[in-house]
DNA sequence: TGTACATCAGTGAACGCGCGTTCACTGATGTAC
DNA sequence: TGTACATCAGTGAACGCGCGTTCACTGATGTAC
């Protein structure tokens, strides 16, 4: 382990927690599963011994989320920047969800170490991302596209978005269309239309097909 | 390792591979984790040797797997009894994507170590449980009450639902509502009335949430 | 300006562990003659 | 009806591995006097 790193002069220690960090995250993308991040495997990559992980991180669990959880506080800075200036709540509502889908689409492992594993707890970064969410669908609701409570009409529609980036990225044999974002843009269309419209039916006032059908053709056919 | 089991007798072997099975899904359903399933602690649950379970699998790997396939041969026979008599399209669409959420809800440890890690290609048991959602889409289409092509309408709204389930199982402190049936059903209902609505309206013919609101309003006033 | 000393980044060797897997084997059971 | 033999379920010991973590340490750097 004779390499020809210098140590970092007394106080600049914390520099090699960065380097840790961007070598764990580069072992995590490029093995696709967090068993490639071992602390070995980041102490040989950074050229320094297995030990001095420990002088920044308690254990290897604390090394792995830290990894994640750095890159979700980009997220929120992208999703504030894609909904700048959009006026129209329920377009505000679609471009929110495509930079969710691009950002988990662009980190499709950390997406998954950090929200398909059990977790105590949301972390920082998602709770931080779900509370935009639900701030956009109570502008939704004060607009009159949708009816009821924003927390849970937010954790609907994110639901259905996660669920497609979930399976984009665990089951690519699935037969998807060729182009990803008609995925992605079909779940969003489906999530707003669909919070819009089954908030107004009432549970037990579910219709039949055909009614559905009927009243759904006059709608749209009025509109064109 | 001198318990008290007999072994079996020639030609009966194979009802170790039972056993063997039984006893990793009962590992992997205490501890919440695949990692628990370890070819020790499954052959001495059996009260075997570890080398003994070599003789029905050929790696661990292979064991897991086909611990959490079993499961998902009921998934089918489920969905076909709750659709079983339910005329109206929608409905047995809606009926289908209960009785999958429930079953997963029941199934929370195989339903991840099957959907959310990294998989090859889609388990026969999940091929054949969507081919299900695809067939009902399809009646769904027939009846007027979605257009388009039954296979992508399904895999939106299968996606939907499977994000409803997925969150469920892997974030359970989300601020979710109290019951659990409740945020099935809307997942449910906002894909089903989310499908039917957003495939009458052209990608680039999207309204303005003003426009929406009033649409629906009207419809809905006129439904009552 | 020189020297003693505390601080701090990082080392090197080792620990015990549990894992998947391999191998040569044992001994009871059923079968062919 | 008895005996030799093939079959087959399961054993027991061991393999090498890579892991997370601990510990006592080294040696350069900056600082106080």
């Amino acid at each position: 382990m004779a390499g020809t790193r210098t140590r970092y002069r007394p106080g600049e220690g914390d520099r090699l927690r960065e380097e840790v960090l961007t070598a764990a995250e580069a072992l995590l993308v490029e093995a696709g599963t967090d068993e490639a991040v071992t602390l070995r495997a980041v102490a040989a990559r950074v050229g320094v011994t297995t030990p001095s992980v420990y002088r920044h991180f308690p254990s290897r669990e604390a090394l792995l989320s830290a990894t994640c959880l750095r890159v979700w506080g980009e997220l929120d800075r992208r999703v504030r920047e894609y909904i700048a200036g959009v006026d129209d709540p329920l377009r505000a509502l679609g471009r929110c969800g495509r930079a969710y889908a691009r950002f988990a689409l662009e980190h499709p492992v950390q997406y998954r170490v950090l929200m398909m594993r059990p977790s105590p707890s949301p972390s920082p970064g998602v709770a931080a991302c779900f509370r935009h969410v639900v701030e956009v669908t109570a502008a939704c609701v004060r607009a009159g596209v949708m009816r009821g409570d924003a927390e849970s009409l937010a954790l609907s529609m994110w639901s259905a978005l996660h669920g497609c980036v979930t399976l984009l990225i665990t089951q690519p044999d699935f037969p998807w269309p060729d182009d990803v974002e008609t995925v992605v843009d079909n779940a969003i269309r489906m999530a707003g239309f669909g919070a819009a419209l089954s908030s107004r039916i009432p549970r037990e006032a579910t219709p039949a097909s055909a009614d559905l059908a009927a009243g759904l053709d006059s709608l749209t056919t009025a509109w064109t």
